[in-house]
DNA sequence: TCTGGGGTCCTAGGACCC
DNA sequence: TCTGGGGTCCTAGGACCC
């Protein structure tokens, strides 16, 4: 890109980063419009921390992450409205987005639940941003959703653009880097910890090299890079040059480990009260696994107490199983979620957090049988796939194996749960019995 | 009293093989 | 006393993401 006026668009596919603001906020404001221009803030489960805050409650300092218990005076002060996390309404809502989106390219990467990365390529005739302003004005009027749209020659820099476009009023929403000065211009006056694949270890390292803004960054010998930052800086860097080195990725691969993990609203020292939770657990993975079609070979369990609590003693596994023969079965992977769980409990502990991993994950269309392999799997897989359907209809939880017990005592905390705005009870209800 | 959950990728080092 | 070299696989740990 020799020629600083030449515009990237005329000779690059461009990419946009379309990315909803303060989205699980967003989404709470959309069914409650009361809530607009007032604080509101989303929290983790059990109610923890702060996952997700309206400009008005980032104005008033409230900070990501944040226990919630610390901000309970701020909150009563400023009347800040509190939710419990809403996972089954942001999915619903994040659905909206992502289809409105898709109704302007063919090009899209749904990146996360509130992120998407558009293509344009053979856009060059186009005004980028006029129709990047179209795309935001639509899906505003659809889903009630804010969103802000950065685009630039590589998704390293659509990230940038997009940075910018929310943090800074007078752009309204879309920023383009469209040339090569610009992309000069705008490295320079944008930290390094805001790129991208730069995280808080390696901004602090890179500070001390005096390296503080992008721009900086983009200045270091690639070997250097490549010496303490691994391929994963190198590519950073090239994309932060306006080489683009991340395509967009279209269909979601098959994930390649599955994790279902909580902390309990109060430590437990019970291992009746923990099998119950990690048999909970392990069905959970059970059924994502089936959902994407795949088994997994390795269960993993892991237990530990309240790092938080330095006047209590700690203490921290894990265990790892291989399964003779991958599965993803309900029956099977609790019974050896179990085994591994009682291999590392010790009585005495007060257990804060546990959770189930499984991996080494491939599809369940050709399974090597065992030689020992005594589970009649057809059958098995008969059974998994009627649970499916009852816990479809019925609520999550309807259908479960003993182990897992039927008090939900290790239920979380949810004490300010929206309603279910976008769950259609009329398609729960109408079974045939 | 109260601090989330679910993922990915890369590298180094050890085991093992020929 | 001398004691190769190259390859693969696996795992743990560390970085990152939303």
């Amino acid at each position: 890109m020799g020629h600083c006026n030449l515009r990237y668009s005329q000779v690059l596919a461009m990419f946009a980063l379309a990315d909803c603001n303060n989205f699980y906020a967003s989404c709470e404001r959309v069914f409650d419009p009361s809530l607009m221009g007032k604080p509101v803030i989303v929290l983790s489960n059990n109610d923890g921390c702060v996952i997700a805050r309206s400009n008005e409650a980032k104005a008033l300092g409230i900070k990501m992450g944040e226990p919630a218990f610390k901000i309970k005076e701020l909150i009563e002060q400023h009347n800040v409205a509190v939710f419990s996390s809403n996972y089954t309404l942001y999915g619903d809502m994040s659905q909206r987005v992502m289809n409105t989106l898709a109704g302007f390219t063919p090009d899209i990467e749904i990146y996360s639940i509130d992120e998407a990365f558009l293509g344009f390529h053979g856009f060059s005739h186009m005004d980028l941003v006029e129709y990047a302003r179209q795309i935001r004005k639509t899906t505003m009027r659809n889903t009630g959703i804010p969103i802000s749209l950065g685009l630039a020659p590589t998704k390293t820099l659509a990230k940038v653009a997009n940075h910018i476009a929310k943090k800074q009023a007078q752009y309204q929403g879309v920023y383009m880097i469209a040339t090569e000065q610009q992309r000069i211009e705008t490295l320079k006056s944008f930290e390094i910890g805001e790129v991208w694949g730069i995280g808080r270890q390696y901004s602090k390292f890179l500070a001390r090299y005096g390296v503080n803004t992008a721009y900086d960054f983009t200045k270091m010998p690639a070997g250097w890079i490549k010496r303490h930052m691994s391929v994963v800086g190198l590519r950073t860097q090239k994309e932060l040059l306006g080489i683009p080195c991340i395509d967009l990725e279209h269909a979601a691969p098959p994930k390649k480990a599955i994790a279902t993990t909580r902390s309990f609203g109060e430590m437990q020292t019970d291992l009746g009260y923990l099998s119950e939770a990690v048999a909970s657990f392990a069905a959970s993975c059970a059924h994502k696994l089936r959902k994407q079609q795949s088994v997994a070979q390795i269960v993993m369990v892991f237990a530990h107490t309240n790092y938080f609590r330095n006047d209590l003693p700690q203490y921290s596994a894990s265990k790892t199983i291989a399964l003779p023969v991958p599965s993803n079965s309900t029956i099977e992977l609790v019974h050896y979620a179990l085994i591994a769980l009682r291999a590392i409990y010790k009585p005495g502990f007060r257990y804060k957090k546990a959770g189930v991993i499984v991996s080494g994950i491939s599809t369940n269309q050709h399974i090597q049988t065992s030689l020992f392999d005594n589970i009649d799997r057809g059958k098995h897989n008969r059974l998994m796939v009627t649970i499916d359907k009852l816990n479809d209809k019925y609520g999550r939880h309807m259908v479960r194996v003993a182990a897992q017990g039927t008090g939900r005592k290790w239920k979380l905390r949810q004490e300010r749960i929206s309603p279910m705005y976008t769950t259609r009870w009329d398609d729960i209800i109408t079974v045939k019995v």
